[in-house]
DNA sequence: TACACTAAATTACATAAAGTAAGTAGAACA
DNA sequence: TGTTCTACTTACTTTATGTAATTTAGTGTA
Protein backbone atom coordinates (compact mmCIF):
# COMPACT_ATOMS: atom_id res chain seq x y z
CA UNK A 1 0.00 0.00 0.00
CA UNK A 2 2.44 2.17 -0.24
CA UNK A 3 3.71 4.72 -2.89
CA UNK A 4 -0.11 5.92 -3.30
CA UNK A 5 0.86 8.74 -5.52
CA UNK A 6 4.21 6.99 -7.02
CA UNK A 7 3.46 7.97 -10.73
CA UNK A 8 6.85 7.32 -12.56
CA UNK A 9 5.86 9.22 -14.85
CA UNK A 10 9.28 9.56 -16.97
CA UNK A 11 12.20 7.37 -16.08
CA UNK A 12 13.96 9.80 -18.27
CA UNK A 13 13.21 12.34 -16.04
CA UNK A 14 13.87 10.79 -13.07
CA UNK A 15 17.29 9.92 -14.43
CA UNK A 16 17.92 13.74 -15.46
CA UNK A 17 16.96 15.01 -11.69
CA UNK A 18 18.64 12.18 -10.25
CA UNK A 19 21.91 13.30 -12.35
CA UNK A 20 21.31 16.87 -11.78
CA UNK A 21 20.68 16.94 -8.29
CA UNK A 22 24.21 15.38 -7.17
CA UNK A 23 25.80 17.99 -5.44
CA UNK A 24 28.11 20.05 -7.50
CA UNK A 25 26.70 18.73 -11.12
CA UNK A 26 24.95 21.28 -12.35
CA UNK A 27 27.59 23.80 -11.21
CA UNK A 28 30.47 22.17 -12.86
CA UNK A 29 28.59 22.16 -16.26
CA UNK A 30 27.06 25.40 -15.49
CA UNK A 31 31.18 26.79 -15.41
CA UNK A 32 31.61 24.94 -18.73
CA UNK A 33 29.21 26.86 -20.06
CA UNK A 34 31.44 29.08 -21.08
CA UNK A 35 34.37 27.09 -22.60
CA UNK A 36 36.68 24.49 -21.92
CA UNK A 37 38.89 24.87 -18.75
CA UNK A 38 41.55 22.95 -16.71
CA UNK A 39 41.15 20.30 -13.73
CA UNK A 40 43.03 23.29 -11.79
CA UNK A 41 40.41 25.88 -13.31
CA UNK A 42 36.95 25.07 -12.32
CA UNK A 43 38.37 23.50 -8.99
CA UNK A 44 39.67 27.21 -8.62
CA UNK A 45 36.07 28.49 -9.92
CA UNK A 46 34.32 26.51 -7.07
CA UNK A 47 35.39 27.60 -3.66
CA UNK A 48 34.19 24.51 -1.16
CA UNK A 49 34.71 22.07 -4.30
CA UNK A 50 37.29 19.87 -3.10
CA UNK A 51 39.38 17.99 -5.99
CA UNK A 52 38.27 14.60 -4.83
CA UNK A 53 34.38 15.16 -5.35
CA UNK A 54 35.57 17.22 -8.30
CA UNK A 55 37.45 14.23 -9.82
CA UNK A 56 34.54 11.92 -9.22
CA UNK A 57 32.31 14.43 -11.11
CA UNK A 58 34.18 14.88 -14.00
CA UNK A 59 34.58 11.59 -14.35
CA UNK A 60 30.57 10.67 -13.55
CA UNK A 61 29.90 13.66 -15.94
CA UNK A 62 32.13 11.75 -18.63
CA UNK A 63 30.52 8.50 -18.68
CA UNK A 64 26.84 10.11 -18.96
CA UNK A 65 28.37 11.76 -21.97
CA UNK A 66 27.76 15.90 -20.58
CA UNK A 67 31.31 16.49 -20.80
CA UNK A 68 34.18 15.79 -23.01
CA UNK A 69 37.97 15.28 -21.39
CA UNK A 70 40.78 16.28 -23.95
CA UNK A 71 44.92 15.44 -23.42
CA UNK A 72 47.14 18.00 -24.24
CA UNK A 73 50.50 16.41 -24.01
CA UNK A 74 52.01 19.80 -23.67
CA UNK A 75 54.87 20.81 -20.94
CA UNK A 76 53.27 20.00 -18.33
CA UNK A 77 50.91 18.28 -19.88
CA UNK A 78 47.32 20.24 -19.83
CA UNK A 79 43.94 18.30 -19.97
CA UNK A 80 41.13 20.12 -20.52
CA UNK A 81 37.12 19.55 -19.85
CA UNK A 82 34.65 20.91 -22.13
CA UNK A 83 30.97 20.15 -22.47
CA UNK A 84 29.29 17.92 -25.48
CA UNK A 85 26.57 18.45 -27.15
CA UNK A 86 24.19 16.60 -24.27
CA UNK A 87 25.69 19.25 -22.05
CA UNK A 88 25.44 22.12 -24.15
CA UNK A 89 21.87 21.32 -24.43
CA UNK A 90 21.37 22.39 -20.42
CA UNK A 91 21.73 26.46 -21.31
CA UNK A 92 18.07 26.90 -21.68
CA UNK A 93 18.01 25.25 -18.25
CA UNK A 94 20.48 27.93 -16.63
CA UNK A 95 18.96 30.58 -18.48
CA UNK A 96 15.82 29.10 -16.40
CA UNK A 97 17.34 29.38 -13.18
CA UNK A 98 18.77 33.11 -13.58
CA UNK A 99 15.44 34.22 -14.57
CA UNK A 100 13.98 32.69 -11.51
CA UNK A 101 16.39 33.70 -9.82
CA UNK A 102 16.06 37.75 -11.13
CA UNK A 103 12.62 37.65 -10.11
CA UNK A 104 12.47 35.80 -6.78
CA UNK A 105 15.42 35.68 -5.16
CA UNK A 106 15.84 38.59 -2.34
CA UNK A 107 19.73 39.09 -0.91
CA UNK A 108 19.69 40.18 2.40
CA UNK A 109 21.40 43.55 0.89
CA UNK A 110 18.33 43.73 -1.03
CA UNK A 111 16.71 45.22 3.00
CA UNK A 112 18.89 47.71 3.43
CA UNK A 113 16.14 49.94 1.57
CA UNK A 114 13.43 50.81 4.17
CA UNK B 1 46.35 33.98 -5.93
CA UNK B 2 43.33 31.66 -5.62
CA UNK B 3 40.07 31.93 -7.10
CA UNK B 4 41.40 32.91 -10.87
CA UNK B 5 38.14 32.18 -12.89
CA UNK B 6 36.01 32.66 -9.86
CA UNK B 7 33.61 35.69 -11.10
CA UNK B 8 30.58 35.64 -8.88
CA UNK B 9 28.43 36.59 -11.78
CA UNK B 10 25.01 36.82 -10.08
CA UNK B 11 24.60 35.84 -6.09
CA UNK B 12 21.01 35.62 -6.96
CA UNK B 13 21.83 32.59 -9.27
CA UNK B 14 24.42 31.57 -6.54
CA UNK B 15 21.87 31.22 -4.24
CA UNK B 16 18.89 29.91 -6.53
CA UNK B 17 21.83 26.71 -7.12
CA UNK B 18 22.37 26.47 -3.45
CA UNK B 19 18.75 25.87 -2.97
CA UNK B 20 17.79 24.14 -6.18
CA UNK B 21 20.89 21.59 -6.31
CA UNK B 22 20.70 20.86 -2.70
CA UNK B 23 19.48 16.60 -2.15
CA UNK B 24 16.08 16.33 -2.56
CA UNK B 25 14.67 19.87 -2.61
CA UNK B 26 13.86 20.10 -6.61
CA UNK B 27 11.97 16.95 -6.57
CA UNK B 28 9.48 17.80 -3.73
CA UNK B 29 8.86 21.23 -5.43
CA UNK B 30 8.11 19.08 -8.80
CA UNK B 31 5.85 16.66 -6.83
CA UNK B 32 3.57 19.80 -5.59
CA UNK B 33 3.83 21.31 -8.96
CA UNK B 34 0.40 19.09 -9.41
CA UNK B 35 -1.25 20.07 -5.86
CA UNK B 36 -1.12 20.26 -2.40
CA UNK B 37 -0.26 16.86 -0.59
CA UNK B 38 0.11 16.14 2.81
CA UNK B 39 3.58 14.50 4.57
CA UNK B 40 2.87 11.23 4.63
CA UNK B 41 1.86 11.66 0.36
CA UNK B 42 5.30 13.40 -0.27
CA UNK B 43 6.96 10.89 1.78
CA UNK B 44 5.47 7.59 0.15
CA UNK B 45 5.88 9.55 -3.59
CA UNK B 46 9.53 9.58 -2.83
CA UNK B 47 11.29 6.61 -1.96
CA UNK B 48 14.57 6.05 -0.47
CA UNK B 49 13.55 10.23 0.48
CA UNK B 50 13.59 9.71 4.54
CA UNK B 51 10.80 11.20 6.92
CA UNK B 52 13.49 12.79 8.99
CA UNK B 53 15.19 14.73 5.95
CA UNK B 54 12.34 15.49 4.27
CA UNK B 55 10.84 17.55 7.23
CA UNK B 56 13.70 19.54 6.95
CA UNK B 57 13.14 20.43 3.57
CA UNK B 58 9.73 21.23 4.23
CA UNK B 59 10.72 23.93 6.73
CA UNK B 60 13.80 25.29 4.69
CA UNK B 61 11.58 25.60 1.66
CA UNK B 62 8.70 27.28 4.43
CA UNK B 63 11.32 29.61 5.32
CA UNK B 64 12.62 30.10 1.64
CA UNK B 65 9.29 31.06 0.41
CA UNK B 66 8.44 28.55 -2.14
CA UNK B 67 6.04 26.13 -0.48
CA UNK B 68 3.29 27.28 2.29
CA UNK B 69 1.97 25.16 5.06
CA UNK B 70 -1.66 24.51 5.78
CA UNK B 71 -3.13 22.94 8.85
CA UNK B 72 -6.45 21.62 9.10
CA UNK B 73 -7.60 20.98 12.52
CA UNK B 74 -9.34 17.94 11.37
CA UNK B 75 -9.91 14.47 12.92
CA UNK B 76 -6.88 13.71 13.04
CA UNK B 77 -5.32 16.82 12.03
CA UNK B 78 -4.45 17.11 8.16
CA UNK B 79 -1.45 19.41 7.22
CA UNK B 80 -1.22 20.34 3.18
CA UNK B 81 1.66 22.12 1.55
CA UNK B 82 1.63 23.64 -1.23
CA UNK B 83 3.52 25.80 -3.72
CA UNK B 84 3.86 29.44 -3.53
CA UNK B 85 3.94 31.90 -6.55
CA UNK B 86 7.67 31.62 -5.89
CA UNK B 87 7.43 27.63 -5.84
CA UNK B 88 5.50 27.50 -9.17
CA UNK B 89 7.41 30.12 -11.01
CA UNK B 90 9.54 26.70 -11.20
CA UNK B 91 7.61 25.04 -13.43
CA UNK B 92 9.54 26.12 -16.69
CA UNK B 93 12.62 24.75 -15.03
CA UNK B 94 11.13 21.15 -15.05
CA UNK B 95 10.03 21.77 -18.28
CA UNK B 96 13.30 22.42 -19.80
CA UNK B 97 14.05 19.21 -17.57
CA UNK B 98 12.11 16.82 -19.30
CA UNK B 99 12.44 18.21 -22.54
CA UNK B 100 16.09 17.74 -22.25
CA UNK B 101 15.88 14.11 -20.79
CA UNK B 102 13.50 13.42 -23.91
CA UNK B 103 15.87 14.44 -26.00
CA UNK B 104 19.74 13.31 -24.38
CA UNK B 105 19.08 10.17 -21.65
CA UNK B 106 19.11 6.94 -22.84
CA UNK B 107 17.40 4.19 -20.63
CA UNK B 108 19.32 1.17 -20.57
CA UNK B 109 15.92 -0.45 -22.01
CA UNK B 110 16.44 1.49 -25.46
CA UNK B 111 19.83 -0.51 -26.30
CA UNK B 112 17.71 -3.23 -26.94
CA UNK B 113 17.18 -2.66 -30.76
CA UNK B 114 20.48 -3.64 -31.93
C1' DT C 1 -8.32 8.38 34.41
C1' DA C 2 -6.22 5.47 31.29
C1' DC C 3 -5.72 3.83 26.95
C1' DA C 4 -6.10 3.80 21.85
C1' DC C 5 -6.00 6.11 17.38
C1' DT C 6 -4.02 8.99 13.78
C1' DA C 7 -0.67 12.03 11.17
C1' DA C 8 3.22 14.83 11.78
C1' DA C 9 7.46 15.39 13.42
C1' DT C 10 11.60 14.37 16.27
C1' DT C 11 15.22 11.53 18.36
C1' DA C 12 19.24 8.19 18.79
C1' DC C 13 21.95 5.55 16.27
C1' DA C 14 24.22 3.65 11.76
C1' DT C 15 25.74 4.40 7.13
C1' DA C 16 27.04 7.16 3.18
C1' DA C 17 28.85 11.31 1.10
C1' DA C 18 31.83 15.12 1.14
C1' DG C 19 35.88 18.02 2.98
C1' DT C 20 41.02 18.24 4.24
C1' DA C 21 45.58 17.70 3.61
C1' DA C 22 49.25 14.84 2.30
C1' DG C 23 50.95 11.93 -1.19
C1' DT C 24 51.49 9.66 -5.99
C1' DA C 25 52.12 9.53 -11.35
C1' DG C 26 54.33 10.76 -15.19
C1' DA C 27 56.91 13.84 -18.07
C1' DA C 28 60.61 17.17 -18.57
C1' DC C 29 64.82 18.97 -17.29
C1' DA C 30 68.78 20.96 -14.12
C1' DT D 1 69.23 12.11 -8.46
C1' DG D 2 66.29 15.66 -7.47
C1' DT D 3 63.01 19.38 -8.77
C1' DT D 4 58.88 21.26 -11.12
C1' DC D 5 54.34 20.98 -12.84
C1' DT D 6 49.40 19.49 -13.27
C1' DA D 7 46.24 16.03 -12.51
C1' DC D 8 44.76 13.11 -9.80
C1' DT D 9 44.46 9.63 -5.45
C1' DT D 10 44.58 8.16 -0.72
C1' DA D 11 43.85 8.04 4.47
C1' DC D 12 41.41 10.31 7.63
C1' DT D 13 37.76 13.62 9.63
C1' DT D 14 33.49 15.87 9.41
C1' DT D 15 28.90 16.44 7.69
C1' DA D 16 24.66 14.70 5.56
C1' DT D 17 21.38 11.28 5.09
C1' DG D 18 18.88 6.77 6.13
C1' DT D 19 16.45 3.70 9.62
C1' DA D 20 13.49 2.70 13.06
C1' DA D 21 11.61 3.80 17.38
C1' DT D 22 9.55 7.44 19.93
C1' DT D 23 7.07 11.80 20.92
C1' DT D 24 3.44 15.32 20.20
C1' DA D 25 -1.10 16.80 19.97
C1' DG D 26 -5.82 16.33 19.33
C1' DT D 27 -9.74 13.31 19.86
C1' DG D 28 -12.46 9.37 21.10
C1' DT D 29 -13.88 5.79 24.33
C1' DA D 30 -13.88 2.17 27.95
Amino acid sequence: MAMDHYTQLCPRFEKAMELLSKRWTALIVFRLLTGPLRFSEIDNSLPNLSGKVLSERLKELEVEGLIRRDVYPEIPVRIEYSLTDKGSALTPLFKDIGQWATEWIVLPSDSETM
